[in-house]
DNA sequence: CCATTTATACTCTCCTTGAGCATAAGATGG
DNA sequence: CCATCTTATGCTCAAGGAGAGTATAAATGG
């Protein structure tokens, strides 16, 4: 069975290896739509080979995407490593390992002359959007064909904890919807094959769910990027890299809500905004606006060096 | 300047051939100690090449580590992938990337015949045990060597800033201590050259924290395990990972607090246990115990299948 | 002037959380 | 049997935070 682990590390053994390279999930949200950056017409994530010339896997991706946009990034964190075989579908290719990031920043820092493109990441999740309410396809078509795949259970017992399971990832009966949860989604869906990446090769010529597939794993990859990005933005002020300079407490509010994909209360959203001292104002005031005019606020980037842990706890609520 | 990324990702390039392995943080409480398993005499994280023979990374670790300790492995979660050049030192050693993951179990079943050990985590971080009120090494030894260090920055500016960041880390001048900071600790250490791994190429021969040093990265990499796993405890119930099937509610708590490094108010810590259902009680009575005999309660499995997210939310206070 | 839209200031209530008090149920030593 | 020690367990209380609503202010276009 085992062998000594440590002689292994000393010398790694020529059969195990692998490529490695980087995917990017890169968020930026412009007018209240969180959008990624994508190639090959929206259906890959950039990716690329990491090069060792650089010292790290976070400078490599910096390195990567500044060439890439002509501008720094904001905020860069791993997300996971993923190196399930046949990955690329073709057992001969060689084995990978895809280090995925997330990275946060702005629409207007794209550079010129790429192919790269930005798409609203609910292209790709249009159940994930309850900005508006709980979005039709959610109740029209998602939860019956959940409801069937439950149903097709072998046992009773296995279809109640298939409902169950669906029930409480995609919030039905009357349970709350959890914003985080997106991963959990998506592998469900997957799980029940109304995901075309999950391959169609069943009987039931499998009736898809909509949003847009994307090669390889590249949708679970996204699917991982947003969960994490939505449960950050409410214990780190992270949304502030998301924004330009200077922005109304609405702007804010609205990119916020754009990440999680639920509205927040206004008065509530300001109350936490301020008494946690995030921002301080400019003096000017928003122009060409209709109602009355906001104040215009910056972000006090004075926070991250006062606070160890900087809560941008939201209060997300319905309605 | 950059090259389209898809070209890369479909023909990877042979230059980013890399070894990769697996690093694991496996944890477990025993009598109030947290302890991790260790090989080489407590000075390396146990490590293996991945093998491909696998499904998935989790697959790949769980075999590993039920082949070595002769049981399922409860909990497993990716932590981080590391692959800094020169992690091995040489730089003409190909290139590697270590994958590393949490996994928690318990001592009693470990395998007979391994020379791995299980060691207790606060020899490697003394500093981050609180449970007796502020260590006497962090007071004694570490806030003089950073108060140094902070003095030792060419500007006044740079001072202040570096003691600031000493003292929000650390708690210092009175400022809470936040247990879920152990990496940046030990970063911090790091930067300061305080830690042996840091390399003592400097003049004023650099005086050591105290604290048992590791192979390469490995205690950073415990470090993030730790920090992972303190976050944890107080949103998901992992805890009971750690636990024999039946247990008293006390001993819960000392493994909580163990784990979290810090002590915990005792009735406080019962209601929220008891008012999210999490337990269940055995019927039976804690025998061999001094005091008043305490019930034996089990976890109750249920609540993972009944809620997403099941909270732990520990009452973490002084004293 | 009015309706509309957004900004901003307060208020109110419920729940959570930290913290303390009091009592119960065992063991042990005199 | 009693005093004392130790742990278990029940209950109360006050402060703060979070969700939600009311009211008023400042702009715009008819």
């Amino acid at each position: 069975m085992a062998r000594s682990p440590q002689k292994k590390t000393n010398a790694p053994a020529s059969g195990n290896a692998v490529t490695a390279d980087l995917v990017a999930v890169l968020v930026a949200v412009t007018d209240g739509t969180p959008k990624i950056m994508t190639i090959a017409s929206g259906s890959a994530l950039p990716s690329g080979p990491f090069e060792f010339t650089h010292r790290s896997l976070q400078t490599a991706l910096r390195a990567w995407v500044e060439a890439q946009t002509g501008h720094p990034l904001g905020y860069v964190e791993q997300l996971y490593t993923f190196a399930d075989r046949g990955r690329s579908g073709d057992a001969r290719t060689p084995h990978s390992v895809s280090i995925s990031y997330l990275g946060l920043t702005r629409e207007d820092q794209v550079g010129e002359g790429f192919e790269a493109h930005w798409s609203g990441w609910y292209d790709y999740f249009p159940w994930e959007d309850h900005r508006a309410g709980t979005p039709v396809c959610l109740a029209k078509m998602i939860a019956p064909k959940l409801k069937t795949w439950a149903k097709a259970a072998p046992s009773p017992t296995l279809q109640r904890e298939r409902w169950q399971r669906c029930a409480i990832t995609f919030g039905l009966d009357d349970r709350d919807w959890n914003e985080e949860l997106v991963l959990q989604r998506y592998e469900l869906l997957y799980e029940a094959l109304l995901i075309p990446e999950a391959g169609r090769a069943h009987d039931h010529a499998a009736p898809v769910v909509p949003g847009k597939p994307m090669t390889a794993d590249h949708r679970r990859i996204l699917a991982t990027g947003i969960a994490r990005l939505r449960a950050k933005i409410k214990y780190r002020p992270v949304v502030f890299e998301l924004m330009p300079a200077e922005f109304t407490l609405l702007q804010l509010q609205r990119s916020v809500e754009a990440l999680a994909g639920r509205l927040v209360h206004k008065q509530n959203f300001r109350r936490l905004i301020e008494q946690q001292e995030l921002v301080e104002e400019t003096g000017a005031m928003a122009a060409d606006t209709v109602g009355r005019p906001a104040k215009l606020f910056r972000f006090r980037h004075a926070v991250l060096a006062e606070r160890a842990v900087a809560g941008t706890k939201l209060p997300l609520s319905r309605s």
